[in-house]
Formats: C-alpha cells, sequence, structure tokens
DNA sequence: TTTTAACACGCAAACGTTTTCGTGACTTTC
DNA sequence: GAAAGTCACGAAAACGTTTGCGTGTTAAAA
C-alpha cells in the first residue's frame, strides 16, 4: 500500500530542491544530464504522476467538462453523452455528469456543485420543469460568470450561448412528406404540448408538409398529449386515447409521432384494432432508439445522430474553452444537425 | 461579466485579512459581530462560492466517484449510473465518467487519467477486453495505491475488492423452472462464450434447474454466441444460428436466453418459423431493457435492478471513502442484488 | 497602577504544482 | 589574475482554501 509519491517526497530522497525534480522530469536544459537521468529513474521506479488537482488549481483549468441532462436511461441522452465523452477524451477532457432528472431545483443545484471550479464549461438540455417554469437565471448568471455553455436539443432562445439542435422542422416535413408520396391520405400526428420546443417544431413540421402539398389539416387528427407525465408509467392512458383517436376517424392511413414510444403504441393500438401496418396504416417515429429497431414491424423513424450531436457540442465548447481571447463581443453559434430518414417495415 | 469572486478579493475589498474572512463566513467566534456581519453581507452581494478545486487541494478529498462501463448506450449500463448518481448526489458527492468501449487500452487510460487525484474512488465494470486478456495489473495498482474500488457485474475473483453482482445462478435457475414449471420439455438455452462470467453463471443456473428437475440436459440445445463481436451489428449471424438450431431441433417448446437481445431473435425465429410464442414455444431472457416490454408479444425476462445496483454500490464505496481508519487488514465484501422473473406475455 | 484575561484579528503553513529569478561555483577570456 | 560568462541548482511566489497560533489592544481584576 504505497500512497501516491508527490515531488516533494522524490525531492527529500534525492536530496535535491523540488524545483529541481520539477524541471527534470520535463528535461530542462537547465538541469544536468546526470540529475535528469536519476530523478527520472526514480520517478518511474515510483511511478510518479502529477496530482490533477493541484495543476487545476495551478493552472486555473480543471480539464473537465460537465454535462447536465435531464435523464440517462434514455437512448437518446446516452449517445450524446458518449459522443461527447469521445471528442472529450480525445481531446484531453474528462466528463463529469449531473442528473436533473426533470427537475428545475436539481438541476440548479447540479450547476452551482459543479460551476465552483470543478469544471471548465457545461454542456446541457433543459429539464421540462425549467422550460415550463422559463426560469434561466441559473444558465445567465453562470455565462456571466465567464463559464461557457453550449446547450442541445431542449433549448431556448432568450439563452445566449452556443447551441446545437435537431433539425426538428425539416425532420418531420420530410417524414410526413414521405407519408404523402406513400399515397397517405388521412396522416394523424400524436405529439406533445407545446411548451417543449421539439414537440412545437415538429408539430410545425408536420403542418408544413400538408400545406406544401395542398393538404388541409384537421385538427382532429392532432393529438397532443401531456408531457410532464412520465409516459412509460402512463402507457394505457396514451393508448387509450390513440384507440380513441383511430375509432374516431377510421380513415386514418397514415400516422406521424414526435417520439419512438408513441409510435410504437400507435402500432401496437393498429394491431389491437385489426389494422395492418403498413398495408392499413403507415406509420413514422422520431428518434433513435433501441425500440425501432426491433419492434415488429420495425419502425420507420426520423434519426436524430444522437451521438453527432454530442460531439458537435463537446467541440463546440472546448474550442470556446480554448480560445484565449474572447474576441471582442461574444459571438454564438447554433450547429444544426441534420436529421435522416430511416426506412423500416412500417411504411411501404 | 464579473469572473468568480475569492477570499482574497473580500479581503482586499474590506480590509481585512484573508483569515478574518474565511472565518468570519464560518462564524467563527474568533470574529467580532461586526465584522461577521459585514463580510457575509458582502460575500452574499458577491455571490461567493468556495473553490472546490482548492478545497480539494487542501483536504486531499474530491468528492468525486469515478465510474468506467464500458459502454453507455445500454439500458442496464445507465440504470446503473442513474442509481449511483442519486445515491452519490445524496451524499454530497459527484459522478465522473469514463467508457472503456469494451477496450482494454482505453480501461487503463481512463482510469490513470483519473487516478491522479481526481477521485477518491472508483465503481467499474470490466471491459469484455481485459475479460479476455485477464491482465488486471490496472486495478491491483489502483487499489494498492489506497483507491477504493467497487466493481460490479463483470467481476472477477482475482481483484480483492467489494463487489456488487446479481444473482446470475439463481436469476437462471428460476427463469427455467418456470419454463419447466410451464410444461416445457425441451428447453433451449442460447448464451455466451463462458469467459464472461455472467454468461457462465446463467449457464451453470441453467443445468442446475434442469439437474433438480431430472431432466438430462443436451448439449446440442445449447447454443453458445460469440460475444466479442456487437450483437447489434451480427444479427443476422444470430438469427440464422437460431434458426439452424430451431430447425434441427424441433421439438423445442423453451428457450432460455441470457440477454434481451438473444431472447428477442428468438421469438422473431419462431414468427418466422410459424411458431406461435408463448403457444408453441416460450421464451424467457434476462436483463431488464426497454426491448422486453415493448416487444410483441412482450417479453418474460429476469429482471436484474441495474439502478438498485448502482445504488449499492455507490453506497458500498462511499462507506468505505469515509472510513478514516483502515481497520487493520481490509475487509471486503460482496453484494449480491437479487433478480427478480417479470412475466409477461412470451410465457403461458 | 500593575497583572491578567478576553477579544479580535493577522501571520504563516499546508495541500502539490510550475516557473521566474537569484546565486554560488566554475570556466573561459583577455 | 581579474572580469565576464556559463552552468546547475534553490528560493519563493502563486493558485484558493483552512486553521493553529501569535499578538496588540482593551477591559477587568488585584
Amino acid at each position: 500500500m504505497k500512497k501516491k509519491i508527490t515531488l516533494k517526497q522524490i525531492a527529500r530522497e534525492l536530496d535535491v530542491s523540488i524545483s529541481t525534480v520539477s524541471k527534470a522530469l520535463k528535461n530542462s536544459k537547465e538541469i544536468s544530464a546526470d540529475t535528469i537521468q536519476k530523478v527520472q529513474a526514480f520517478a518511474k521506479l515510483y511511478n510518479y504522476r502529477p496530482n490533477n488537482i493541484a495543476l487545476s488549481l495551478k493552472n486555473r483549468k480543471t480539464n473537465t467538462i460537465g454535462i447536465i441532462i435531464p435523464e440517462i436511461v434514455h437512448h437518446f441522452f446516452s449517445k450524446v453523452i458518449r459522443g461527447v465523452e469521445l471528442v472529450a477524451n480525445k481531446r484531453g477532457y474528462n466528463v463529469i455528469i449531473g442528473l436533473s432528472n426533470e427537475s428545475f431545483s436539481k438541476e440548479v443545484i447540479n450547476m452551482e456543485m459543479l460551476a465552483n471550479g470543478s469544471i471548465d464549461g457545461f454542456i446541457l438540455s433543459m429539464s421540462k420543469e425549467t422550460l415550463l417554469q422559463q426560469d434561466y437565471h441559473h444558465y445567465t448568471e453562470t455565462i456571466n460568470q465567464g463559464m461557457p455553455i453550449v446547450m442541445f436539443d431542449r433549448v431556448v432562445s432568450e439563452i445566449k450561448c452556443d447551441k446545437v439542435i435537431v433539425d426538428d422542422f425539416n425532420g418531420a416535413k420530410n417524414a410526413v412528406k414521405k407519408l404523402i408520396a406513400n399515397k397517405c391520405k388521412q396522416i394523424a400526428l400524436i405529439t406533445t404540448k407545446d411548451y417543449v420546443s421539439v414537440g412545437k417544431l415538429r408539430t410545425q413540421g408536420y403542418l408544413e408538409a400538408l400545406h406544401e402539398s395542398n393538404i388541409t389539416p384537421q385538427a382532429e387528427l392532432i393529438l397532443k398529449m401531456d408531457d410532464t407525465l412520465d409516459y412509460e408509467v402512463h402507457l394505457e392512458k396514451l393508448e387509450a386515447e390513440i384507440e380513441q383517436l383511430f375509432k374516431a376517424h377510421k380513415k386514418i392511413d397514415g400516422v406521424f409521432a414526435v417520439n419512438e414510444l408513441y409510435a410504437l403504441s400507435a402500432m401496437k393500438v393498429a394491431r389491437r384494432l385489426g389494422l395492418n401496418v403498413p398495408n392499413d396504416i403507415q406509420v413514422i417515429g422520431f428518434t433513435d432508439g433501441v425500440l425501432s429497431k426491433h419492434s415488429t414491424p420495425s419502425l420507420t423513424t426520423v434519426s436524430q445522430h444522437a451521438q453527432l450531436m454530442g460531439e458537435r457540442a463537446a467541440d463546440l465548447l472546448i474550442d470556446k474553452i480554448e480560445t484565449e481571447f474572447d474576441t471582442e463581443e461574444e459571438q454564438y453559434q447554433t450547429v444544426v444537425v441534420n436529421t435522416e430518414l430511416v426506412e423500416r417495415e412500417s411504411t411501404k
């Protein structure tokens, strides 16, 4: 049980000063070849590694980025994390995570925990509660203290910072256009209430696609679910509403759902009602989870390239961290990650 | 853009010493009421928060735990993380993650990055490559340096540390017994090669269940897949092998698979061969992913309580971190988390 | 009035680094 | 043989804290 060795200990053992040891390890030409050799041999023997914390303090730089997300047991977010970790690691950074669990207060607490020197910058996606309360002071305060922030997916225009977002609008539009091209006449939309920006944008994409094809949208074909509830738990409620929709509008022959679970539920209800997917009714979802790929029939979805978003966000953040001079007035950019329609069995 | 304020700056502004400020903020009785009031007001105004890094250096304690896992886009691991984060946060710790991506070298690098002062202890699950190479020096070295480690799920007896494991043996045994109780006569096993400890244990559970019911195991009913490949990618190969198995043994009426995807593939192949699940063939999987719940038919599985494992691991680790005195010789414990058979539609 | 005690505060060390600058001992140069 | 230069190293400050101890001032006790 040999504890980690420090410069001081090496110095004492070798009867030189701490500075000599430090320089010797860096092959400084101030130090004689003899001493360098001696010090390095000793350091290697005892497996010396500089203490990160001391370095962080000295350099006022932690080489760590904080990521705060609403939920980690979620394909989208875990893929984003993977992307962040990938480039962070490549560029010499560690990643520290905080989960808000969709709660405003946990988000605030987590940010405060990390903002006091532990990290060099944030990557985050807002919790639903924050989105609802529209209280963004913790973000702006953090930014004002000079800590860079990159937001992704769930963003809001009030906050001035770099952002990485999915092209929700066009993703949805293309999906619906695909349904139209596949001869669907009555296309239902299963979405969330509008305060969730992504739900809103996808809804707009749906409407735009109809518009461009000169189809008059029918309000009765749009189902807006309350997204504050954990829908994993409220599956029955979800299915009941969909069933009601299908029964009230037997002519529905296409469904665009703003997430995977809504789409899956739609397929399940359709099957229960004796409808065949994709022959009687075609379904497209949004997100690239595991369910789509392995469901029966497998689900055509709008893939979001979550990992790529994480990579972009990390690059953006680290770039900002490493630009010494804040070039005059802050210049923020918003990266839009394109979606991709992955066609599977639920469409023709 | 006001940067974070330090004790020194407060001291200068208020024309007192740094120590006075520090003590005043702690309501030390060495300091007069006037001064305390003055300092605290000023600190509040400027939103003073002590710098974590400086504290970590001083206290030689980071209040951060490192977690290293093979993969994050995976229901099991992300649930474990959630559990870890939950108790870590509750007990005042942060969580920093490292992904080995199933690679030995990335695991080593990640551990070294974190072991140099960044964290107080590790929670980790071994990469497949490490499991294969059986090179554990990075673990033992870390432990020898006095850094506590808690391993979970993929563990190995050679490493002396606290562990949290799933009761794979009994989980598998109970699952197979369930199949037997449900009148299955020919029960196939779809498992991994034996170097993955969990695969091995689940296989043993399968055998034991048969043994206890006086059924002679048939080697031809056991399919051992090569787990070094990413099976998400090699789905067709997997399905082909299963199809071959089913065709060669038409009397198979039960399947126990050591993970979710194997089970799902089995159901898919069965359907393709015109077999009804659960009437012709019953299927049970292992793990508590999303797929089981949302597949059709939904899959009966052995649930592992991943989040609970994470919580246990975190408690174990933090307990160890916070016991001042290493009570004489190290005493390690292994926590076994029970499994639970979640019955769904794939069994009768 | 002198001694003692209480009070309110500052000094300095420590955590583990890095880096600038200073300095003593040689070596070279004229 | 003296001046200048080179070499190899050490001292010290700095990053931002906490804390034991020393000290000057004042008030209380003798």
